[in-house]
DNA sequence: CAAAACATAACGACCGGTCGGTATTTGGAG
DNA sequence: CTCCAAATACCGACCGGTCGTTATGTTTTG
């Protein structure tokens, strides 16, 4: 392996180690030795490629928000109707209520901290920017396309990704994982009730 | 001062103190120290009052939740019919979007080590219930007052109390907290109407 | 051989919790 | 009311351990 390969590879198994670990136990409760252990590299590794812990949680907020960014603009391009996209939307939010244990805790873990620290406050913010607009965009879409009306897009975008962030709050408490996204189907029904056109 | 007020006057100023620090710093950053630095006794009080850190937190946990739930309960009966109500509520929510500085922080910190500790989680899961179940009665009266049709009460309450959690999640992040009260108070016109009796 | 990539040990700061001792209050006896 | 011992409330130095970070040395690559 060359030294760029090896390199690459030392520095995934790091943000991989840290990210399950940041999930599990949170940022503070998480030592570098720990991370260090898990990744299967040395602490002289691991400051040879991050300067702090710091950096390392900075640098895995950066990739997994753009990885839902990229993942939740696919949905909406796809969708045929914007009503139906929504609706599509929160059914696939069901294997992530389920399956993914690294999800809600690095959630969490990224709120609170964007919260308290500046820097982290910075990364978020932008990205949450980014997907409010996805959402108005695709309430203006529903408006053209006709199967909404008689809405603010902007006041509908910032609801829809509320509620998207409370129920992932709301399901992080149960210890019963199961039908979240039927849940959230039926709530996003409800909504759309009061923003569709009537016949 | 007897024994009695003195003993209630300093674990009421560690719980203050460990408040603030918990609510702005988080509980891992926050030192046993620095709380009896800023509650003006000494680590011997804090441990004859509290037998360990997590024990000033789950006590805090309790009696704020309480505080929570007495406000919401007294704004629901209150309300002359349901939906102003609902809209009365969502008012009542600016002043602590932008005054209560301790709120989100605290909000935020018991969300996370409810996802983690065990103990935490149990103290937060059952009022969290209680609240929802509120909403859920504050529906079916909608039902029954008639300016309510055609939902599961069980949905909308789940709804109402996702949609309230992610609005503060989503205020957190803001350095304005203004006006939110009125963004919160406009998305529940749409949910209103979504869920109101037409004429 | 030089540079990049990694390993190891050690450092200094800090942390939650303990413990022997001290000040204050209490309740009853004189 | 005074005295005093027991109980209560509090103090602060200290301990064992952990933490993030660094300095120094070693291996691997180009």
């Amino acid at each position: 392996m060359n030294n760029l390969q090896r390199s690459a590879q030392t520095k995934k198994s790091i943000m991989e180690a840290a990210t399950s670990l940041f999930a599990r136990d949170g940022f503070e409760s998480t030592g570098v030795a720990e991370i260090c252990e898990q990744a299967g590299v040395s602490k002289g590794a691991f400051y040879y490629h991050f300067e702090s812990k710091e950096a390392v949680f900075l640098s895995l907020i950066d990739t997994w928000l753009n990885t839902l960014e990229i993942t939740l603009n696919d949905v909406t391009y796809q969708a045929k109707s914007v009503p139906e996209g929504l609706l599509e939307m929160a059914g696939m939010m069901q294997p992530i209520f389920e399956n993914n244990q690294y999800f809600m805790g690095l959630f969490l873990e990224l709120w609170t901290h964007a919260n308290r620290n500046e820097k982290v406050r910075q990364a978020t913010v932008a990205p949450y920017r980014r997907f409010e607009e996805t959402f108005t965009r695709l309430i203006k879409r529903g408006i053209e396309e006709g199967t909404l009306e008689n809405v603010e897009p902007e006041i509908a975008g910032q609801l829809l990704l509320s509620l998207s962030s409370g129920f992932f709050l709301q399901a992080s408490l149960e210890n019963d994982k199961g039908n979240w996204g039927k849940k959230l189907q039926e709530s996003i029904e409800i909504l759309l009730n009061g923003m569709k056109r009537r016949n």
